[in-house]
DNA sequence: TGTACATCAGTGAACGCGCGTTCACTGATGTAC
DNA sequence: TGTACATCAGTGAACGCGCGTTCACTGATGTAC
């Protein structure tokens, strides 16, 4: 019953070097993730990305499928951190701004590196174990808008995480760059209070400064 | 120079044969590039459903790039037409209505056959000639958005179709069927007026009566 | 009406390639004495 | 301090499978005479 005490000391390489090399390779399938699909890019190039060879993937990770949706969960984990720290500022109004802003922000969503929810979307949707990974973060996030936004605040949380969402998903489709432009400043347009909020470029300088 | 004039007559097979069969593999592909994603399933998978064999796929289309194209294309053009028919009946409110409440209806959307921008969003993102060849229907769709809602019509337009294509991702990333069926019903009645929006149910009777 | 022929949608075997996964091995690092 | 040994992250060849695509063939249909 006793747990065998280990006669050798446990590590041979440095501690934490382990838990560097899982991290790049977290970080690569996020990038290639987002911008070719789960099923659009390999183990191979995740690894080689990673600077590593592919055999060594099984050492960090059981399945592709595992990576997918612990990709999934640590970059929408990293949003809902973003945005419950903005959320937490002394004014709401700002913060609601700087969120809504900067997810809508055009240079932004041209990267292909955006959130999770607008790149891997229907992914996520389609492989429950991403889909169950995301669920604490999704209601964080959910939380901070809650906390930033006037009137009802759950409801119009739901609301404007869903334009938020479709805004920057039809942006990538519109083959216009005018459409897809169009999209995020007529989101921006609905969910900010009304004074001056088409004025994106003047709330952005405003963000800046902040 | 001039065209050699058929000694024999075209056709060996009935007429219109050959275009049902085309019909049937692109209803088999909206099926399951819908349900799978286009990276998820096979041509052998989608000649099966369509009641052939893999080998005749490449009678009908000159590659599995074309077919998603295609089927991008005449799904969102599908989706146009419906819209365009209902935004130019007698009353626009109600018009407006039909529309909204059909696309957030949480039954439609559970059956993974929903609108096109909702299940293969990403995925027509990143194909350029699938992107382009929705181009025309997207703007269709907006068109008949504009034509029944209120307000600033195009910018409303713009924000509505985000709120709504956001609304039915989140949904099916939720993994909880409350908060599933919360983000349907809080994006509805953002988009329709406030008399009795919320009320989902009354509205969809109402919509049946029509 | 009947026979020979042409057409062509669809079949199914085959090809080559890339992917997810496995595994024997390497070599760098730390420990024991 | 130095030598022998244990550990283990990472390597790279290999495996099997499924996918997109090709192609020689079949067989049903319509036309010519």
């Amino acid at each position: 019953m006793a747990e065998p005490i280990p006669l050798q000391a446990p590590a041979a390489q440095p501690a934490g070097k382990r838990a560097e090399t899982r991290q790049r390779i977290l970080t690569a399938a996020g990038h290639l993730f987002r911008e070719h699909g789960v099923d659009g890019i390999g183990v191979d190039a995740v690894m080689k990305e990673a600077g590593l060879t592919h055999g060594g993937f099984y050492l960090h990770f059981p399945s592709k499928e595992a990576l997918a949706a612990e990709v999934s969960q640590s970059l929408l984990e990293k949003a809902a951190r973003t945005w419950d720290e903005i959320s937490c500022g002394p004014d709401r109004n700002t913060a609601l701004r700087r969120i809504v802003l900067s997810y809508l922000d055009p240079a932004h969503v041209a990267t292909a590196q955006s959130c999770l929810l607008t790149t891997l979307g229907s992914d996520v949707a389609r492989r429950s174990k991403s889909r169950e990974a995301i669920g604490g973060a999704l209601r964080g996030m959910l939380d901070a808008l809650s906390r930033v936004l006037p009137g009802r605040k759950r409801q119009n949380a739901l609301a404007s995480l869903s334009t938020m969402v479709g805004a920057v998903v039809l942006s990538r489709l519109a083959d216009d760059p005018a459409l897809a432009e169009a999209f995020l400043t007529a989101a921006a347009a609905s969910i900010l209070p009304a004074q001056r909020a088409c004025d994106r470029k003047e709330l952005l300088a405003e963000q800046e400064d902040a």
